[in-house]
Formats: C-alpha cells, structure tokens, sequence
DNA sequence: TTTAGATAGTTGCAAGTGAGACTATCTCGC
DNA sequence: GCGAGATAGTCTCACTTGCAACTATCTAAA
C-alpha cells in the first residue's frame, strides 16, 4: 500500500516552515509598526528600488495579488508612509515612493528583520546556509519564480 | 542606508515558494477530488497512522487550528471519506479514520502527489535532495516544528 | 463528593483574500 | 481618427480562516 509522511514531504514542509517564518517575522512589523504582510512587502519593494514603481509591478514582483496590493497601498497612503505620483505617459498607472515618514520606518525596520532571518538561520553554519540559498535558488527557478528577481526592464515595458 | 532585497530575503522566499508548491498540488487534491488543503491534511496524517486519531491530534501534527480541522472533519463526515468511534474511556474525543472509500481516494491519490513533488525536486541531483532535505530539517528543529514528525505517543498521552 | 480548572470539539463572528466585474485609459490595426 | 482589445487600478462578493466563546466532559484537590 503506497503511503506518504506528511513530515517527510517536501511541499507540506515548505508550506509549513513558509508560514511559521512568516509569522515569526511578522509580529516585527505587525505589533511594532502596524503593518501588515501586503503592506510590508510594498515597502520592501519600494525601499529596496530606488526608482517609483507601479502597484503592477510590486504586485509581481511579489506574487501577491493586484487586489490585495491595492488595499496594501490604500492603507499606506492613508498612513502617510508612501505617495502617489501620476504618470503622465500612462494616467492608468501611478508611481508609488516611499515619504520621509515611510523611509524613516523602513531603516529601523530593516535591521530588525534581518536581525530576525539571521537567529533563524543560526542553526546553519556560514556553508550551509550558502547551500541552502543556492538550493532555494533552483527550485524557484525551475518553478519560474524568477521573474520576480529580474531588474524591473526585464518584466515589464519600462 | 541599510538595505533588504526582498528576493534574497529567507523568509520571503520560503513563504512565496511554499504557497506557489502548494498551489501545483492542490490542484490535483481538489479538482479531481474536491479535498481542500486541511481535508487533505486530515487525511493524510490517518493515511499515514494506522491507529484511529483524534481531532487534537491531527490539528497538533499538521499545526493547523482545531476549528479547521474540526471543519474539515465535518466535511469528511459527510462525503463519507472517514468515520468517527466513539472513545469509551474520554467521552469528550472522537477517534477518527479513514472509511473504505476515503482508503481508496488516498490509494489513489498518493502516487500522483509523489509524482508531483518529484516533479518539483526533479531540478535537485539526488545528493541535492538529501543536503536540502536535510537543511530543512535543521531549520525545523530549530523552530521546534519538530514536534510533529514525533509518534504519536511523545506528542499526548495515548 | 463537590467544585475549580483543564481539555475536546463546535460554532459565531470578524478580518483578510482571490476572483472577477468594472472604469478609465492606452494601443494597434484599419 | 475610430473601434477592438489590452492594461492599471478599484471595488464587490463569496469564501476561508483564526479567535474566542461555548458545551460537554474529564481530572484533581479540598
């Protein structure tokens, strides 16, 4: 009788550690600065590019769904942590930047998390953790999830 | 300025390739079967014991919430894929396992999800597969998400 | 034995999310 | 230029899920 550990199955273990991870980091910037995981990954995306981008294009960038990107941006203009700029080549889309406010969260953000990511890879040495990144690597790649990493000309007509 | 680039950030990539791997193989649990990801759960971890287990118990292993096992349970019930028995001894808990048509679904099922996760590691050479099984692991007893892949018998008092 | 607290499972409620309709705008071919 | 189809972003709806309250039952201690 053919049988499968749920414990030794990769896509539940992915799933799983994927969502444990994720809450771990997710009290940082929940409980301390009211974000929630759309409206952090806007401004990962802001912060690490240092043009404007589209809400499109965050939402590819980060596989997150164009409905749930735009709520994200909603809350964050209202909290006064990014602004729109109209795009007056395309009035469809708006440029999204991060204001004074959004880039000063951003930088005492940003060590916090990595603070985080680095105690939970603790338990790796300095070559395992390369390896795993590498691994990481190629199954994205062969899922096609690097789309997300290319330069911004690369997805998109910019 | 400090810096974090969200596509070599951990947790990020763990979180977005849990979800894109979960998504390819629920399609083939829930088109075909109708069993969304918890159903799924509950019937793999009966699947995979041979003992009758508790709803607790399975919510414990999966590390899912109770309330959506027990609604998973409750849909299970009615497709008649598990049944429950009665526990003399605690009358408050129900001992639940798989009906002879919910063991045919997995029978069935089981060989094309093997198929689908080595579909996906099919990037990894053989001794990838075993350094990034064996990371994850690492990883996992780190987070103590280890509590799962224990018998039964060490998580409650069975 | 009684009672307080723990535990298994269910359910109501609120929050978050994806699908898809919708508006406004753009592009391309005629 | 004009109309068909594509695209950016918003909004509504339905669904899922976690939380917390609730019921029933068990355990332990006075």
């Amino acid at each position: 009788m053919a049988k499968l550990d749920l414990f030794k199955f990769v896509p539940f273990r992915l799933n799983r550690l994927g969502a444990e991870v994720s809450a771990a980091l997710s009290s940082e910037y929940r409980a301390r600065y009211g974000l929630d995981i759309p409206e952090w990954r806007v401004m990962a995306t802001l912060g690490f590019r240092n043009e404007a981008c589209s809400a499109q294009y965050i939402a590819q960038c980060t596989r997150t769904h164009k409905s749930t990107i735009s709520r994200a941006v909603t809350s964050l203009l209202e909290h006064g942590l990014i602004e729109r700029v109209e795009n007056a080549d395309d009035r469809r889309e708006f440029r999204l930047r991060m204001t004074h406010k959004g880039q000063a969260l951003y930088e005492e953000l940003i060590p916090r998390l990595l603070r985080r990511e680095q105690e939970i890879l603790s338990c790796l040495t300095a070559q395992e953790r390369k390896e795993f990144a590498r691994l990481l690597g190629k199954i994205e790649d062969s899922l096609d999830l690097v789309q997300a990493s290319r330069p911004m000309s690369e997805v998109e007509a910019y």
